[in-house]
DNA sequence: GCAAATTTGTTCGTATGTATT
DNA sequence: CAATACATACGAACAAATTTG
């Protein structure tokens, strides 16, 4: 019936950050200070603070104490296409573009371009055998200095086979890679669809975006196929996987007529129901 | 340098897990036996089993055991609309029809209507005062019994009193919302745009998913903003929120021409980079 | 620059409670 | 009812990170 005893005192805890009572950046007492407090066992007070850092209310630092967390202005990607450009959205150049378009500051690494053998989801998406060469082009992202994003496009061999060697290149693109493979091979780009999950980083995320190595900030992964113009219909020419930690990320899909978006984030606003 | 001990030991356990030596469903050995194995305290043993349930690798049963996690079949929701009904992807009548469609059972309790006065985003993306009445339409949906997903339709007032009564009608309204509103006011949705963002579930949120309450299961939550043709562009008339754990769900959004969907979820591939 | 003080992190031991079989 | 397995709670000691004097 009752709760238990760290359950209680997280909940006490939880509802002085909650009102405002301890103010985001707002140092906690020492977890001494709470075992007083609540007349509880210093091991007490360490299960009810992990229950808040894994609720993402707090978060601690060796040698320093426990802290409100701060929540990150996150950065908003928009995946529908801009239907100027006809880029898609969250790809290179345009997740570029609206990043300087917000006033952010958008850097990257890369590409770092491999040859691979298709295997998994790039090989059925691409419609494949499993096995054959495939080139990827890998990008690192980052906004205003903090890892923003990890972006892996794959493409068939047999693109750079017909001629676009520039795939190859571990240099950008001038102008996108669709506008490329178009000029180059008269490739149309028609369509694309994304596939959308959240799930745990793995160890190399964890390590880039700086996050804990235990799963608490997940990973939205969203995997692009592209296609392109056939008689046949459409194609597929590339697969894409954008790769974004959900503690400073939200996404936005426009479908239809909208008016113009507004640069502000969405707040987390009280999850109605 | 060398990782602690309860990490050295998650690490190994790990292992086994991923090479599939303990595959889906296995249960692990118990906390005194693997105390045994590695000659650790009980306690240690306990937080490495913490931190796999925290990645998301086991969960533990009282009285039971601790078992890998079976992975469920995520279900998969299209938010792009469908060219030939017009209806939105996700929205009540259509995420119905889109899961039938793949021999899935789906039931759902509601709505629950309510009147409110409108606040933060509600207000924001209606372009209304704060404090303003709207009407709420509140839905729980399910799966094969289990639950999939929570709704919330806010619509101005101001739509009731033009006439459309049904939307204060604790019943579902035939046809759908979209095409009543058009049939009552000739009101006609010319577009939508969607905001997706990921976040911890709130207390009711945890409760009716059967998910742990401290944000292990991440939820993913979509605000949608649906606009209306007016000579002054489009005008927002509806804003929905639609929150799915992260656990069993995954999204697609169409751009353009791309072949019929594939019944198949994604598989979680190997995260390339 | 170093030493001390402070604060969280790790590890052990032990006892008792609760859920399930 | 008994046995088993995880959950909660306390106490203690030392390690590691950080700040302060």
């Amino acid at each position: 019936m009752t709760d238990p005893l760290y359950r209680q005192i997280a909940q006490d805890l939880r509802g002085q950050i909650q009102t405002g009572q301890l103010p985001p950046g707002a140092q906690l007492r020492t977890e001494l200070e709470l075992r007083e407090h609540y007349k509880a066992s210093r091991n007490t007070i360490r299960d009810a603070i992990k229950w808040l850092v894994s609720s993402g209310l707090v978060e601690t630092r060796p040698g320093q104490g426990t802290f409100v967390v701060e929540k990150i202005d996150p950065f908003v990607t928009t995946l529908s296409e801009d239907p100027e450009t006809g880029l898609g959205g969250g790809e290179g150049e345009a997740a570029f573009a609206e990043v300087r378009e917000r006033g952010r500051n958008p850097t990257r690494i890369g590409p770092r371009v491999e040859l691979r053998q298709a295997v998994g989801n790039v090989a059925t998406r691409l419609r494949i055998e499993e096995g054959t060469q495939v080139v990827s082009r890998h990008w690192e992202r980052f906004i205003d200095g903090i890892p923003w994003s990890l972006q892996t496009a794959f493409y068939p061999m047999d693109l750079v086979t017909r001629g676009a060697h520039q795939l190859l290149m571990a240099e950008d693109v001038p102008d996108g890679s669709v506008a490329y493979l178009k000029q180059t091979l008269s490739l149309v780009q028609v369509g694309y669809r994304d596939r959308i999950l959240v799930r745990a980083p793995n160890e190399e995320e964890s390590r880039f975006f700086r996050v804990a190595d235990d799963g608490r900030i997940p990973m939205i992964s969203i995997m692009r196929t592209s296609y392109q113009a056939t008689d046949e219909g459409p194609v597929p020419f590339r697969v894409t996987y954008t790769n974004l930690p959900a503690d400073r990320n939200q996404l936005v899909v426009n479908f239809g007529e909208v008016p113009p978006a507004r640069a502000a984030a969405a707040s987390l606003d009280p999850p109605r129901s």
